[in-house]
RNA sequence: GGGCGGUUAGCUCAGUUGGUUAGAGCGCCUCGUUUACACCGAGGAGGCCACAGGUUCGAAUCCUGUAUCGCCCACCA
């Protein structure tokens, strides 16, 4: 006799019962059950190991769990393979935040001091945040755990990084770049943001003619006026004349430019321009050859090309420059209210400044020397074959689009907590950089570290301070961390488990993450990275606001778990949400899972009570039952077509519908109709036993189609079934069969 | 400026290739505590599927347009 409580305590399951999935080893497939050969690998997105779990985290790991279990279920070697993300940048902001807190800044320590203690800040966060995934049910195979800056993955990043060198894709350029006063450190496009702001925008005199300008404070290199060669306006000048003009600090000599780039409704339609600091002027001083000055420096200062607002801040000196061309009598108009889009960092919001830094890049559209098509075109032909499929469509649109303009990715950070730059520099060129007169140009590539001397001069080396761009490394996660595993352990993971089948990850990383995957997969190892990419999308509160810190609405998934259950958490997200969509999680819906997993819980307990009351045991498993009665027969019709369509749904990454079915079935066929016909029938001698076996048959179904979903009460119920020899034989549910 | 998407019950959302009376969760109303479950059961109310036109034997589903909300990308000195 099995006594069950008259409710469902996850409390006294989830923990049990996932120790008993960590021992059995089962999460690691060279040790499932079977001859296995067709492999199912899903490579996790590495957590970042510097913030506490959100509901993203439980989003993720519910949704590839799902996934893993119902293709390891379904036989296959099924490979989830876990790790965490030292996420450069992204933690350096927040440890940062946490010395601006204590009162002290990385500007005041020392590189290996502070490397120190993030490295000691995101070891502890690291495991936190493996006990979260433990705690959400995932089966990944903690056996193969790695993390972003294992020696191994370095050392295979190294080698991209040197490979793309000696192919002429990694190069070091002299280009304007996004440059974060606040964080010290060049960002990448889209670690950007544009925020509408309202400011004056003036008009100056400017020898013969009138500029418009909303940053004045930049304005101090200025000798070169460009216009549109067909405005009308200026018919008389040609393209390099030359005048004088009174400016800020003295009179200047300028030069006229042509350029259709100028807009002529614009402002007053001919423009100075800054090229170190704006990219269009940027792009124009290359094509025309022009000089550029720099007129800020990186901490946001004046230069002394400025005179005497040399060192000032330029939000300080705006309206100081602004005065003094007025009293010169060069000031023309100011319109008060110009609304435009100012480009800001990510992070913290400070206004970006475009700088020329010399940083690494990527070149995005360079063919590679062996024939192969650019990175970018390589990635483009694979969505667009579907050689690379995203679940949903519409995501493949967007993708195509945003390879369509892209530019040249620079991967080298001016932070500190990453992985370095393996490279060089001629100690007496690096400080002659700024001025672009090396003498010995050549940068080293050194991914051993072992060359001492300049090859050049024999000179001094110094290192490059700079390290890697996060998703330089990240993006090439799915290799890099099946080559790892063979380097550390001695497997064949790379030749058995690559490409991998899946990639899950949030929409908001399309661009940042997946495409640099399938680019760089294809570079490395010729193949992709992945057949499928699922992408979901955002868990939001009841009322779609995005959960954030200082909006107080941040739900921890931990708390949910411990007040309804992980089932329950798992089910509510899964539940009437389709891919790619954000999701609403209402406290609610949670709660209403929780009910289904007590309602299964009762189901299961009736099963039992009646398999007791009715002395002839049964096995339950193995015998098909027969559909005798008209109710019999429905149930095991619907049970069939129940089976039917979860699959259909699972092979279609359908999960929403999936639990939709299991849910209906469960609820309204089975316990509403079938066990209240089963108390009928189990009063008949000639019924019952049948009627048991289609009892313990369709929960044992039932069980299977919701494992994946609602891992813990599954495996807890399939083992009591065990001990009544309800089951037959009863390995883990977690291996046994999905049912056909 | 370029691109993508949403608009279905009071709320939040499903609806797989067009096919019978459009579904769920939560909420609401009525009744019910008979040994699986009150974290429950029985029953019920509630939707011109944004709008207009078109294709079709048949449209929430396909096409065109309109309105409205949202997202992504780029960005004018």
């Amino acid at each position: 006799m099995t006594e069950l409580t008259t409710s469902y305590d996850h409390t006294k399951v989830e923990e049990k019962i996932y120790k008993t999935w960590e021992d059995s080893g089962f999460f690691n497939p060279d040790n499932l059950p079977g001859d296995r050969k067709q492999p199912y690998t899903i490579i996790m997105p590495p957590p970042n190991a510097n913030a506490p779990m959100h509901l993203g985290h439980a989003l993720f790991v519910t949704i590839e769990d799902i996934l893993i279990r119902y293709k390891r279920m379904r036989g296959y070697k099924a490979l989830w393979q876990p790790g965490t993300d030292h996420a450069g940048f992204e933690t350096q902001v927040v440890f940062e935040k946490k010395l601006e807190k204590e009162g002290r800044s990385r500007f005041k320590m020392q590189r290996e001091e502070f490397y120190k203690e993030i490295w000691d800040f995101v070891q502890s966060n690291k495991h936190i945040t493996e006990n979260g995934l433990r705690r959400l049910g995932a089966s990944c195979d903690w056996d193969r755990n790695i993390f972003t800056l294992d020696p191994e993955i370095i050392k295979i990043v190294y080698a991209t990084f040197k490979k793309m060198h000696d192919d002429g894709l990694m190069y070091r350029g002299d280009r304007i770049g996004n440059w974060c006063f606040k964080h010290q450190t060049a960002l990448s496009d889209l670690e950007t943001k544009y925020e509408e702001r309202t400011e004056p925008f003036y008009y100056f005199k400017y020898g013969p003619f009138t500029i418009g300008t909303s940053r004045p404070e930049t304005k101090f290199g200025d000798k070169y006026v460009v216009m549109h060669p067909d405005d009308k306006r200026y018919a008389q000048y040609k393209n390099g004349d030359t005048f004088e003009a009174e400016w800020i600090n003295g009179p200047v000599k300028a030069t006229i430019i042509k350029d259709s780039v100028v807009d002529m409704e614009f402002g007053s339609g001919v423009m100075t321009i800054t090229p170190w600091h704006d990219q269009i002027d940027f792009d124009l001083a290359q094509k025309h050859k022009l000089d550029k000055e720099q007129i800020i420096d990186k901490f946001g200062k004046l230069l002394p090309i400025a005179g005497e607002f040399a060192g000032m801040k330029t939000a300080i000196a705006r309206p100081l420059i602004v005065e003094k061309l007025k009293s010169k009598g060069l000031l023309v108009k100011v319109d008060e209210n110009y609304k435009h889009n100012v480009n800001v960092c990510y992070k913290c919001g400070t206004i970006i400044e475009p700088q020329i830094i010399p940083q690494w890049f990527v070149a995005m559209t360079k063919p590679l020397p062996d024939g192969r098509p650019s990175l970018r075109d390589m990635a483009a032909s694979a969505i667009k074959n579907k050689e690379v499929e995203i679940v949903t469509e519409k995501f493949e649109k967007i993708f195509m689009h945003w390879m369509e303009s892209l530019r040249d990715w620079p991967v080298s950070r001016q932070i500190w907590w990453g992985i370095p730059i393996p490279v060089k520099y001629c100690k007496t060129a690096y400080q002659q950089t700024a001025n672009s007169k090396q003498q010995c140009k050549e940068p080293v590539v050194d991914i051993e570290n072992n060359i001492d001397k300049c090859p050049g001069c024999q000179g001094e080396l110094v290192n490059d301070p700079d390290t890697f761009d996060t998703w330089f490394s990240s993006g090439q996660w799915p290799f890099a961390t099946l080559m790892a595993n063979d380097i550390k352990r001695g497997t064949k993971d790379f030749e058995n488990f690559f490409p991998t089948q899946l990639m899950e990850t949030g929409w908001d990383i399309l661009f940042f993450w997946v495409a640099r995957m399938v680019m760089m997969s294809y570079y490395r190892t010729g193949k992709k990275p992945f057949e499928k990419v699922y992408l979901h999308g955002l868990v939001r509160d009841k009322d779609r606001q995005k959960m954030s810190k200082s909006k107080g609405n941040v739900v921890d998934p931990l708390a949910v778990i411990d007040t309804y259950g992980c089932d329950a958490l798992r089910f509510a997200l899964i539940f009437s949400t389709s891919a790619g969509n954000d999701i609403p999680l209402a406290e609610d819906k949670i709660k209403g899972m929780k009910h289904f997993a007590n309602k299964l819980w009762n189901i299961a307990r009736f099963v039992l009570a009646a398999a007791d009351t009715h002395a002839d045991r049964l096995r339950g498993s193995d015998a098909e039952p027969k559909p005798i009665t008209l109710a019999d027969k429905e149930i095991l019709a619907k049970l069939k077509g129940t089976i039917k369509s979860v699959t259909g749904h699972m092979e279609a990454f359908r999960l929403h519908e999936a639990a939709q079915d299991i849910y209906q079935f469960t609820w309204y066929e089975f316990a509403d109709v079938y066990v209240e016909a089963s108390k009928k029938q189990l009063t008949d001698d000639k019924l019952k036993h049948n009627t048991l076996i289609t009892l313990s048959y369709s929960l044992i179904t039932i069980l299977k189609l919701l494992h994946p979903f609602m891992p813990f009460i599954t495996e807890e119920l399939w083992g009591i079934l065990g001990q009544t020899e309800l089951l037959a034989k009863h390995d883990l549910l977690m291996v046994s069969e999905w049912p056909e």
